[in-house]
DNA sequence: CGGGTTTGACCCGCGC
DNA sequence: GCGCGGGTCAAACCCG
């Protein structure tokens, strides 16, 4: 009887402490005190009835009863000790390593940002790769073998719910992703015009088609994992324009809505994996939903490089959430705010929400795959204020297997963006980018407003297309390349993603073979690549690439104000070799 | 004539 | 197993 209770106590704390290890709460802590003292109280009342009746009933033998059950109860209270104190240390060693491991985190930043710093050319310099959103297989090896051998240990006990690593995983779905040393992992990258230089040739997508249905067990293991963004912005054209060349290879009436959807295909490249999808959005017209899958492998345009690096970030943030999303999880919905630099980014976890941001699904992601969509339309409600917001919201699709979230850069400038990505937005990839940092993280506060207003509108008629861009470029740098930013991101997905978050710093410091295409979130996207523009006169932003070469003297006035903006971070303003490179362009 | 678009057919995954 | 729907293919067509 009284063993039976000191059992189940002992259970009880053992279970409790195994969830400790796993969360690391100290709520769980109290409660296995609690178990602790329950179990001791257990003891007291087995204590007492030995009094009254032990003359009557052979006192010896009740004796010795009692005399075994003290015995055993000092033992289980020796047990509770003893537990205790495991689990005091437990938790010591967990706030250690939690503390060792943003160490680490960190100076492998900033020795990043001192080894892209003298980087003034296209030549060739390995380190550039791990600056561009997915990072070279050969570079995060190296990375490994220091961080992995270092942060494996902490990273096993860490898995649950730390994964505040800034390192994300990117499992875009680029074929060549699959196979680890073929592909410098694509999106934006220079060092993809490096190797483009160096003569190496993509693989052809059948080469490309038989990687991705042959080999690997890394593709197998995530095999649905291809992270979509869908873009949604008000557009009369019929296509956006975001810098890339696209061929049709399709076109569908898709269910439940009117509007056919469009299937496009990057014919930058050859075999460049990139497909988009364009649909008219059932509910209103005026809006244009863009959807891109996969990324390229190739050099992209200036002009490409804001789109890509945006969705690209988006995505990343996407997966690094949903590759450690757990099902189940999040019985409310949760909302996490941060003001980051001025950037109003909040989380919402809506996971418990049914129909969250496909409206009719009227370009309806595949259910396998994890979307993104960044909303470039303004809600009514929002609309009122200068300040930008820049919303994440992520829920858990229930008919989709991977999260779908939601990047909303409303604005009251958005709002009024027709057309065009990148009307006079030549400066992104070029200088203005580089100098003057647009790409500001202070995204949501008026001082940016302020600042840019009255010059865009000066100078560009179509200023609110302007804005429009910038803030997707401001979205994105302030995504990838604010400290803070990363670690309150992280630890906002990971507040979604819950227990689950083995993913995102774990994955891709052990992982780095996986797809070599890990992001690293701190690192500004490189991603400028001088690609010969072509012009590309189809959709919103016919100007957007001449624009980007400063032929045309009032489009060379769009470029941004002279430096000084305020806002820039330090790390943007030098780290990124993608602007050393610009200045000497 | 070359490159892009159109469009019907086909393939494949998924749900019933 | 079957039907449905999304995605892709490829021949025909269009256009500069």
């Amino acid at each position: 009887m009284e063993a039976t209770l000191k059992r189940s106590g002992l259970e009880g704390l053992v279970k409790e402490e195994k969830r400790i290890e796993s969360n690391g709460d100290e709520e769980d802590f109290r409660e296995i005190a609690k178990v602790g003292n329950a179990t001791q109280a257990h003891q007291g009342d087995n204590s007492k009835p030995s009094s009254p009746n032990q003359k009557d009933l052979g006192i010896s033998k009740q004796e010795d009863q009692l005399e075994s059950a003290k015995a055993e109860m000092g033992e289980v209270r020796e047990e509770n000790e003893r537990l205790k104190t495991i689990l005091a240390r437990i938790m010591k060693d967990y706030q250690s390593l939690h503390m060792h491991f943003f160490d680490i985190v960190q100076q492998e930043e900033a020795k990043k940002s001192t080894e892209a710093a003298p980087i003034h050319q296209e030549i060739e310099e390995p380190e550039l790769v791990s600056l561009s959103l997915g990072r070279n297989p050969s570079e995060p090896k190296k990375e490994e073998k220091i961080s992995n051998s270092s942060i494996a240990e902490e990273d096993e006990q860490l898995k649950e719910g730390l994964a505040l690593g800034l390192d994300c995983k990117f499992e875009m779905s680029n074929p060549g992703a699959t196979e680890p040393l073929s592909n410098p992992s694509p999106e934006n990258s220079f060092e993809e015009s490096k190797e483009e230089e160096a003569g190496q040739t993509w693989p052809s997508s059948k080469i490309l088609k038989m990687m991705r249905s042959g080999d690997d067990d890394v593709s197998q293991q995530t095999p649905l994992k291809k992270a979509r963004v869908s873009v949604r912005a008000r557009c009369d054209t019929p296509t956006m324009n975001d810098g890339c060349q696209w061929r049709k290879y399709g076109q569908k009436i898709a269910k439940g809505n009117p509007c056919p959807r469009a299937y496009y295909r990057c014919t930058v490249a050859p075999a460049c994996p990139v497909r988009k999808q364009v649909q008219r959005f059932a509910e209103d017209m005026s809006i244009l939903i863009t959807t891109y899958e996969g990324t390229h492998n190739h050099p992209l345009p200036i002009s490409a490089t804001a789109m890509a690096s945006t969705t690209s970030a988006a995505a990343s943030m996407l997966m690094s959430g949903s590759s450690s999303s757990h099902p189940g999880l999040g019985a409310s919905a949760t909302t996490t705010t941060s003001d980051l630099h001025g950037l109003n980014f909040s989380l919402f976890d809506n996971s418990r929400s049914r129909q969250f941001y496909l409206p009719n699904s009227s370009i309806s992601p595949s259910a396998s795959c994890p979307t993104i969509i960044l909303d470039l339309t303004t809600p009514p409600s929002s609309s009122s204020s200068l300040s930008s917001h820049f919303n994440m919201l992520s829920s858990n699709n229930p008919p989709t297997r991977f999260s779908s979230t939601s990047l909303n850069f409303s604005s009251s400038q958005a709002n009024t963006i027709p057309t065009s990505w990148g009307n006079g937005y030549l400066g992104y990839g070029n200088q203005s980018y580089n100098k003057n940092h647009i790409g500001a993280l202070n995204l949501g506060r008026q001082p940016q407003e302020q600042f840019y207003q009255p010059y865009i509108q000066k100078t560009n008629p179509n200023a609110s297309q302007q804005s429009l861009t910038e803030t997707i470029a401001a979205a994105t740098k302030a995504i990838t390349s604010d400290p803070s930013f990363r670690s309150a991101l992280a630890a906002a997905v990971t507040s979604i993603v819950g227990s689950g978050g083995g993913g995102v710093g774990h994955a891709n410091q052990g992982g780095g073979e996986n797809f070599g295409q890990n992001l690293k979130w701190g690192e500004p996207f490189p991603a400028i690549t001088h690609f010969p523009s072509t012009p590309n006169g189809n959709g919103c932003g016919s100007s957007y690439l001449n624009r980007s070469s400063s032929s045309n003297p009032q489009q060379g006035s769009l470029m941004f104000p002279p430096p000084s903006l305020p806002f820039s971070t330090p790390k943007s303003a030098s780290a990124s070799p993608a602007d050393n490179r610009d200045h000497i362009n």
